[in-house]
DNA sequence: GTTATTTAAATAACATGTTAACCAAGATGA
DNA sequence: TCATCTTGGTTAACATGTTATTTAAATAAC
């Protein structure tokens, strides 16, 4: 039982932000080679996952969705688009929107790809136990949750 | 009750990658302010960090430590050596190896900004509550061992 | 209806993530 | 000793993260 009235940091390897980001590696780890052989990043997933349970968003949309910010996202579709995998259009009620659409090209890489992504969580639940990765989900979107509240009324600057 | 013989992928924003993403957001969102207001990025803080509990490691040591790859923390290192922030010398037993000092200024620019990373952990803490913080921080712990041990024997090309 | 404000998206500029290629200093082995 | 291999670190090249700036279209204010 540690009780402080020293109050130091705690061991930064061990800081939350730091134990988050190893997580995500771990998970990561198994599947990025599947992304990799089909020359994809994971952001670029990211955007045709979003796609494919939504077709026709804009950008804006979209950045909300991947958790992308918009400089990002601008390349991103940019190149998905260059590759062919996604066509966009203008929307009709607002021409500063671009709509994106997941091309057939798309659709099939998607297929190609979803098995290993279900894999995963298939090895993840085996490995790791399903009541922990519910618990662990849980824990993380109330984590999220009260933060967000507290927060909320910060950042407004008048 | 979703009992599947049709396997579909988890909404992809509620994906775990996702999920550790966002909480890592959430935890980092109310701190950041305080290190631009330093010009310092948080890889920067980290390397910052690290030396802090260990001076004079080399560059290979701050990237396991950092979870930064050398590409990254070479660029990192040139960047706060310019700054003055940290100092190099040569290893006197291996002259690859350069290692890393805090300076003065670096010491300072620590005390400066530490309290108020002390103040997120203990927002968090009162926030989150420091029994599920713990657990939480065992449960990513226990992930990412189970996941590691899983995937040992499994990338070694002969 | 014209001006001012907001909004969607792109671009700029710089730092980091990521893989591959490179270079020089140590270690190995004949 | 010499050639070879390994290792610490850098650089290259391109994608992304991040903040600030910019453009055009939509909306609001008047």
């Amino acid at each position: 039982m540690k009780n402080g009235s020293e109050k130091a940091l705690r061991s930064f390897d061990r800081s939350l932000p730091m134990a988050l980001l190893r997580a995500r590696e771990a998970v990561m780890k198994k599947f990025l080679p599947s992304l990799r052989a089909n020359n994809l990043s994971s952001q670029q997933w990211r955007v045709i996952r979003a796609l494919r349970e939504k077709d026709g968003q804009d950008l804006s949309e979209l950045s909300a969705r991947c958790f992308l910010l918009m400089p990002s996202l601008s390349r991103i579709v940019q190149n998905l688009n260059k590759r062919g995998l996604i066509s966009r259009s203008q929307s009709m009620t607002d021409n500063r929107r671009s709509l994106i659409y997941l091309t057939d090209v798309g659709h099939d890489l998607f297929k190609a790809i979803a098995p290993k992504s279900i894999d995963r969580y298939d090895y993840i639940t085996d490995r790791f136990g399903y009541g922990k990765l519910e618990l662990l989900y849980e824990l993380l979107d109330d984590l999220v949750e009260k933060l967000d509240e507290g927060a909320e009324s910060n950042d407004r600057p008048i």
